[in-house]
DNA sequence: TTGCTCTTCTACGAGGCGTAGAAAGGATCG
DNA sequence: CGATCCTTTCTACGCCTCGTAGAAGAGCAA
């Protein structure tokens, strides 16, 4: 699937953080530190259209927004990764060896239904 | 992290499901279909070497390996994603919801170090 | 209509990737 | 030892993506 650049994953983290859609002219503003033109904007707006990363809406000044949220939009990378390698079982042994206590306490929560013996207060 | 092409992806590949070391006009032989100049695989290698891929040894043909299995390789990417993309938690909630029903059981397990209540026979 | 702003089109330079020839380094066989 | 042959490294080139933006077209406000 297609990857990001830089401005490119810039400008998500942008509109994942913002709450609601977001104009070209206030992405400009909020990667101000940048200096970059307006057009700039819109090209990497219409590739991560084109990618399928966000949509936008057919208000008077465009509002663009994420397709998906960071959050879902990361599960379903890990979803690809794990579908693109072979041994999918073997590949959650490694992944689950990795992840730390309390997300392994999160995770056998989320699989049993119930919160462990040791679960903490959120 | 570096992301591989097409050809890079069909070397990997092929390292990957060899069982040993490989040189590089083993690897040629086995893209065949490709008809594919020796230097080419070995300009891909060096790429592939670069960028941490693989490894080789200094045996007259060198023989090249993966310096990873798939199944580290892909864990790897699956702990870079969830730790690129802010919330792991929610991360992690979105990811779990999509398994399979297989595989949910098996991360039970790999979870509390023993088999759930209703596990199946396999 | 005449400007303004917003949007789309087109473009260009840098770097990655597929591809490979040219050149250099080392083994092999008389 | 020298000619030959394979292996390895160097260099290159065309295509595509990405950062970057100007130019041109399209709607809106006086």
């Amino acid at each position: 699937m297609a990857s990001l650049g830089e401005l490119e994953r810039a400008v998500m983290d942008r509109l994942w953080s913002a709450d609601g859609p977001v104009s070209a002219a206030e992405l400009r503003d909020g990667l101000s530190d940048r200096g970059l033109a307006l057009t700039t904007v819109h090209t990497v707006l219409s590739r991560l259209e084109h990618k399928g990363f966000v949509v936008h809406d057919d208000a008077r000044p465009r509002r663009f927004r994420p397709r998906a949220t960071r959050e879902e939009h990361a599960a379903e990378l890990m979803h690809e990764v794990l579908g693109s390698a072979g041994d999918r079982q073997a590949v959650l042994a490694r992944f689950v060896g990795g992840v730390d206590a309390d997300e392994a306490r999160l995770l056998r929560e989320l699989l049993t239904g119930a919160p462990g013996p040791d679960a903490a207060p959120r």
